[in-house]
DNA sequence: CCGCGTATACTCGTCTGCGAACAATCGCCG
DNA sequence: CGGCGATTGTTCGCAGACGAGTATACGCGG
């Protein structure tokens, strides 16, 4: 399966997806999208679209069905799918439904480095956060009960699955909530100290403890063997050690 | 705030607040990512270092501390953060924290194109996915109980998180299995017999269903406006349609 | 029947992302 | 002590992503 997919984008996925329904230009691909509601989970970029296209057909993903000249003039190019291209779009599916990646969504990333805010600023935030998501998720609720009303389900299975991760965020963010606002959870003190005196000390903590013991209050040079004085010229900085964790 | 974000890539965020732990170089700041574990989060691609680091410099969030040379090595540039880094670095996070923004995970693209495969071969897939899952989910917990005993929680929320994602995930998926193999997925006998027949008529359903009957067998020229056939109206340059330069 | 706003359809140029190459030093084994 | 693989750092160059620009056609009011 899959060795490395020769054209990477999810944009690519949703063209191949659109395609197979018919040959058509690349502008029409794009109102197929959007009249599907593709563009909610694959925000169609016009830039991206063309490029993505004309690499489907480098690839012999796709090919040239017919150059249409309508009385307007810039050349419209129909494409249609290819043999390969049906094969790839399975192939790809199969990937993306039966091999779970790593994904990295921005609260993660956000979460990774929130020791950098005090506790209290970060139940104010979480607040803005869980009423955002529970005003989206009614929305959303409603908007897939109306759908389902005239479309088969599995058409909106995505959706369903969005809506479910969304309010299993949450939750998560709730319980946290909670946590932090009964002073329940573990560390808080420290944390608050922490930001009120030496503000990365419970970085360096962390980083300390997987493998080597930091400098103690300046907090550059990390453990290990340092670099051997080699050259004697001149050493404008006092130490460099120099090694990783 | 933060109207648009000078760097966007999120490498810019892991290489804000591991310099906001004292000046280093770039090399230097992959070393302390990947000892917090950071790369877990934020794969750090060599190409894209440099880049980010750069650019943060260019925009001010970053400066230049320091050019140390030790012996003949190509110089090694020293950063610090500046105070507007710092104040981006807080609100970045500020925004990652409050503001939900859509995500667009591959595994919601997959589905969104399920009905290009067989109800059977998605059971399979799907059997796949929740086994990849719970071997991974199981060896998660290990891990955050393991770092639990020398870490304070606040350092692991991001972990806690992503790990309850991911078992919110491998419910829902188990919930969907079980309603494929018992058959009480509504539609299931629809999908499995357009399969067999012609194969795009779902598609073609839901895109009819919003809005635009399409042409028949052909489905070229979209929606009803501008039916005209060709204009025999050739006012314009005789040869090539301005390939525009 | 003309001019203007909007929808259609596409291209360009720039910036970003990143794999891969490169280069010096370390370290260790015979 | 000399050769070779590992480690330390960085640069290069291409391919992809995408915002913004361009050009025409159509519908409609005047």
């Amino acid at each position: 399966m899959a060795g490395r997919r020769r054209v990477r984008n999810m944009l690519g996925l949703a063209v191949l997806s659109a395609v197979s329904a018919g040959p058509m230009h690349p502008y029409e691909m794009a109102a197929v999208m959007r009249a599907r509601g593709k563009d909610r989970d694959v925000p169609i970029k016009w830039g991206s679209l063309y490029t993505v296209v004309r690499n489907l057909e480098r690839h012999g993903l796709l090919a040239v069905a017919d150059n249409v000249r309508q009385g307007g003039r810039p050349e419209r190019t129909v494409y249609r799918i290819t043999d390969a291209g049906r094969a790839e779009l399975g192939d790809w599916v199969r990937e993306l439904i039966a091999v779970p990646e790593p994904e990295h969504p921005r609260f993660e990333a956000g979460l990774s480095v929130i020791a950098a805010l005090t506790p209290d600023e970060v139940i104010a935030l979480l607040f803005d956060r869980l009423a955002a998501l529970e005003r989206d998720n009614a929305e959303r609720r409603l908007a897939l009960a109306a759908a389902a009303e005239e479309t088969p389900r599995i058409l909106l299975i995505h959706a369903e699955y969005d809506l479910t991760m969304r309010e299993a965020e949450a939750r998560w963010v709730r319980v946290l909530l909670a946590e932090l606002t009964d002073g329940t959870l573990p560390g808080l003190a420290e944390w608050r100290e922490s930001r009120a005196t030496g503000k990365v000390s419970p970085e360096l903590a962390a980083l300390a403890d997987r493998g080597a013991a930091p400098g103690p209050a300046h907090p550059r040079g990390r453990p290990g063997r340092r670099s051997r004085p080699d050259r004697p010229d001149r050493r404008d900085r006092p130490d460099r050690p120099d090694r990783r964790g």
